[in-house]
DNA sequence: GATGAATGAGGTTTCATTCAT
DNA sequence: TATGAATGAAACCTCATTCAT
């Protein structure tokens, strides 16, 4: 048998003993830094031995993949609730605004972890794939929810990724203390503004 | 004299020493990673001995410092040309045109470049504010070239910024792959067009 | 009642267990080696826990003896044909013949199982007796049968302790592959004629 | 660059230190096995420091690989004067007496290095090689002596390996302490009477 | 100034054995 | 009896940094 095996738990201490270590290994990694945690202290902070941590996992890296796992699952049901619902035309302009919120809230609440994964996804092709998921699983909702509230899905899905990057250039500059709280106000009114119009304008697509 | 002395360099012979460190050190951690990167690989590919690397530089990060530095002049001196110039009022679209292009020759160029820099800037501090004080060189510029140009200086900095979050948007799709060549020539119509209208556009400034 | 209680299994399904034992671990120290097994493997192959193993061995190295004493058993049978019938003085050639061939098949069918048990003999004193007593016993009824033949017994255990060397080196030589098919045929030839006329020489006693 | 570098020492020191570890090491092996030696007490033993170690090699099998280097020409050098001679074709049975005694004597003297190294190269095919290159050497030696003696070199091939095996055999039952020093002396006689008639018999090829 | 051999702490992973259930 | 999760010591190897020459 090439690779190890590894424990599929379905008890429910089992399964407590393996999220105990996603946690803690998730905490470390805000804390120090995925390179800077070492294995002795993730089983030390999940209350385990070490040896235990190689039957849940396969190596430090497959824990590091839970963990965004866990933290990704961590942002989508943030913006659950902002999405299920259903809107109209007119809302367009305050839907923008709580993502816009949301997005921002969420990074600030967890700027080390935030940094950290989008290190981690630059560094790593398999967890920038997460991450790559996750954003088109978004986007993708809100194109739904924009294409039932009757908005053109003509170039919907390039505005929508452009709208994306407004939205995180500006979580970027608040959470990096480029810009200060007054700042972020301003930025976020003509954000809104220009996502907005992003949103209802009509492309002309240019003769090359 | 204490061991923590750095040599700087005057003459000839010891400068062309660092850089050498620096210009290997910058390939090698393109090609692999600043952390699988070793200092005797450093000394190697720079034709040094390990020890010398010790009498320029503090340490191993104190060498991706410099290394970022080049890196950071060397996306400069890509822009120069560009912005060095005067533009008129007209001439906005081509103007975003243009720097959507060299940005993104520039990043696709040197793909594992940005990506190992980038993710240094978010897990250490000191790194990420070598990209913040270039940046703000890069929007300063912008800004003057704009005013000159007689657009309206009212909220432009927040514009600037939210123009170059939607042009690093762009950029990251494409060179992490998540859209194509052709995706990508849709989304900088797109882009293009929203930038321009962006930096035209009145601000209503809201009544919180 | 102490821990090291070790069982001695009376019931079916415990002989039929500790079986299960042993054969999944010769079967795995073959394949794998000794020592690139671990028990959790040995435990699966054999479909019981890994805790009972403990309960019918005292420790890896237990269950080692006990496959050893399988192999051993196996080659015992191997011969048992070949050398529980009667011979005549005429019949040396065949059934020196007969034993080269019975081992060389016996060695080259299970080549893997040989190296490694071979290999463990010599690290092991404990696992050296037991070839060593496997080697007497064979060697005895050899002698007997000769003996039976009426073979002179003078220097007749040193005649065959040297014959064994003889086949031995063949079978070495054929299976780490020093030596191919061809040279083996050639090889059996004079080998064959080397015991025969061993067997039958008039051994003078040298004056020391 | 995929394996690490290895130093390959010029200077007086750096071969001392190699060869200090080479030598430690053949001895820690000798004592506790290799596989129960770790890479820390080598380098105690050798008086340097753990990294060290790996400037020099890429890894412990890699010494273990210049260890039995060291081992095997030790045992070439023990043979170098018998073998270096020229005899007569009345010298034979002097011939085989002198080099079993020296294998006996040379196993004898470091019976645990023997029995450790044989059972490495039954476990790994690369020391094996090792062990069959010098073999095939120490043959080709003992073919030419003989031939320049004018022996017949129809089977000669053939009929020294199965000297080997009939010399080894002898060895190998005097250190396992099968048989005692008295029944070696025996055996000695019937093998020496053994091996020169083997070497002078005529070999009748068998029709198939 | 320059060399490159040397250091040694520290990291990840394995596995025989135990023990609570 | 039986389970299989848990233990934790120990192994190999790396590498930033130092220092004798």
């Amino acid at each position: 048998m090439p690779t190890n095996e590894i424990r599929i738990p379905k008890q429910k201490r089992s399964i407590e003993k393996k999220d105990a270590i996603i946690v803690a290994s998730y905490e470390l990694f805000c804390e120090k830094g995925y390179y800077k945690t070492n294995t002795a202290e993730i089983a030390k902070a999940a209350n385990v031995s070490t040896g235990i941590v190689y039957n849940y996992f396969h190596d430090k890296h497959d824990i590091l993949k839970e963990v965004i796992g866990l933290y990704i699952s961590r942002l989508e049901s943030e913006f659950r609730t902002t999405l299920s619902r259903q809107i109209q035309k007119e809302d367009l302009h305050n839907l923008v605004k709580e993502l816009l919120d949301a997005l921002i809230t969420s990074h600030t609440m967890n700027v080390s972890a935030h940094n950290e994964f989008m290190a981690l996804a630059l560094l790593d092709p398999e967890i920038q794939n997460y991450f790559v998921a996750f954003e088109a699983r978004l986007l993708a909702q809100i194109k739904e929810l924009l294409i039932s509230a009757e908005f053109s899905s003509c170039f919907l899905e390039e505005k929508l990724r452009i709208a994306f990057g407004i939205i995180e250039q500006l979580c970027h500059d608040y959470i990096q203390q480029i810009i200060d709280e007054a700042q972020l106000s301003r930025s976020k009114i003509v954000a809104v503004q220009a996502i907005t119009s992003l949103i209802e304008m009509d492309v002309e697509p240019e003769i090359k």
